[in-house]
DNA sequence: CCTACCGATCGGTAGG
DNA sequence: CCTACCGATCGGTAGG
C-alpha cells in the first residue's frame, strides 16, 4: 500500500521493527513473508536473522510494545486524586492517544496477538485482564461519589468506554481534521453527559 | 482449540463454510490451510475442490453473509417511524444480535476484509459506507426531532455507537449470563442518558 | 472423494 | 549482509 522507506537515522534492528508494524498491519502476520521484510529495507531474506532470531520475535516485540505504551499511559492515572468523571475523560485521552500515535502497532496488537505461543500468549490475556480491571475500578469508584450513576453495572460501563477507546484504530487517521483528544472529549462528553436532549 | 465436528444434516458445500468460518475466526485466512480445513470434514485436501472453487471463494462467501446478515438487519429500520431513542435502542439490538448470533463470521468480517481481492474489497468498504451512513442519519434525525442533543457531531456519535455494537465482537460469549438484547439494552441506557449522576 | 503430484513459496541456516 | 540452499508446506490439479 504505503510505500515508506527505513529511518536511516534508527538501528537497524528499530528498522525492521518498524516495518514489520507496517507490514504485519496491513498484510496481516501470516500473510507477510520475511523475504517481503526484508525487501523493504533492501535486503535479502537470510539476512534478517543476523538482526532478529525469528518471525515470531518480531511479533511479541510488536505486540510488548504495544502493551508497555498503554501500561505507561493508564496506570499512573489509578492513584490520581481527581473525580472519577475527570479521571474517565484524561484515561481516554491517553488511551486513544496511545492507539492514535502506533496505528500500526496497535492495529497488530488487536488482531495478531491470538497468533502468539502460549507464554506470550498469556502476558497478552493478563494484560488485557487488567485493563479491563483499570476501568471497572473507576466506574467503581465513581459510583461511590456519587459522580456516576448508581445503578451502573461496572462491567458493562467499562466494556462501552473500552470499546470506543479501542475500536478508534479502525477509523482514525492521524494527521486528519481530529486530533487524538479531540476524539477522547468527543466520546467522554457523549459518554457522560448522554445523547438524550434533557430538555 | 474447540472441536466441532460438520452438522451432517447440511449440504457438504455448508458444512465447509461452517468449518471455515470457524478455522478462519480462530487463525485466520493466512494461518489456515486447505488441508487443516478438509481435515475437519474428514476428507483429503484435494477433495474440497469439488466443492468449491478455491479458498478465496470461502472468504468471500463468508464475509458477503455477515454483510447480508447486518444488511437485512438494519436496513428495514431506516423508514421505521420510530422516535429516534427507540429507533437507535432497536437498531443496537439488531446488531448486536447479528454478531452474537455469528461471532465467528463476524470476526472473519472484522479481521480479514482486508486480504480480499480488489472487486470484493470494493464491495465491503461500500457496505461500510452505508452502515455509518445508517447511523449518521438516524443521529441526525434524532436532532431534528429533538430528541437528541443539538450539539452532537453526527459523525462521532455514529463513531461512538458502532464502537460498541462492533466491538462485542471481542467479547461477548454467546451462552454465557448476557443475552445479546441485555447487552444492547445496557449499552442504550448508558449511551442515551450518560454515565454522570443527573442528581 | 482419493492418490499422487505440480510449481511456488515458506521460515530458517551454513558458510563466507 | 549475500549466495545458495534445506525440508516443509502451501493452494491447486489430473486422472480415476
Amino acid at each position: 500500500m504505503t510505500e515508506r522507506p527505513p529511518d536511516p537515522s534508527k538501528p537497524r534492528r528499530e528498522q525492521i521493527l518498524d516495518s514489520a508494524s507496517r507490514l504485519f498491519s496491513e498484510r496481516g502476520y501470516h500473510a507477510t513473508s520475511m523475504r517481503d521484510l526484508a525487501g523493504e529495507l533492501g535486503m535479502q531474506g537470510g539476512s534478517l536473522y543476523a538482526h532478529i532470531s525469528g518471525k515470531e520475535e518480531l511479533l511479541i516485540e510488536i505486540v510488548n510494545q504495544a502493551s508497555r505504551q498503554f501500561d505507561g499511559a493508564l496506570f499512573s492515572l489509578r492513584d490520581t486524586p481527581l473525580p472519577a468523571d475527570q479521571k474517565l475523560r484524561e484515561a481516554m485521552r491517553r488511551h486513544i492517544q496511545v492507539v492514535a500515535d502506533n496505528m500500526e502497532s496497535a492495529t497488530v496488537f488487536f488482531h495478531e496477538w491470538k497468533h502468539l505461543s502460549p507464554g506470550a500468549y498469556a502476558r497478552v490475556t493478563g494484560w488485557r485482564d487488567s485493563i479491563d480491571a483499570f476501568y471497572r475500578e473507576l466506574m467503581v469508584q465513581g459510583m461511590k461519589e456519587g459522580v456516576f450513576r448508581a445503578d451502573l453495572d461496572p462491567k458493562m460501563s467499562a466494556y462501552l468506554v473500552l470499546s470506543a477507546v479501542n475500536w478508534a484504530y479502525t477509523w482514525y487517521r492521524p494527521g486528519g481534521a481530529l486530533s487524538s483528544r479531540d476524539v477522547a472529549d468527543s466520546f467522554a462528553d457523549m459518554l457522560l453527559s448522554g445523547l438524550r436532549n434533557p430538555i
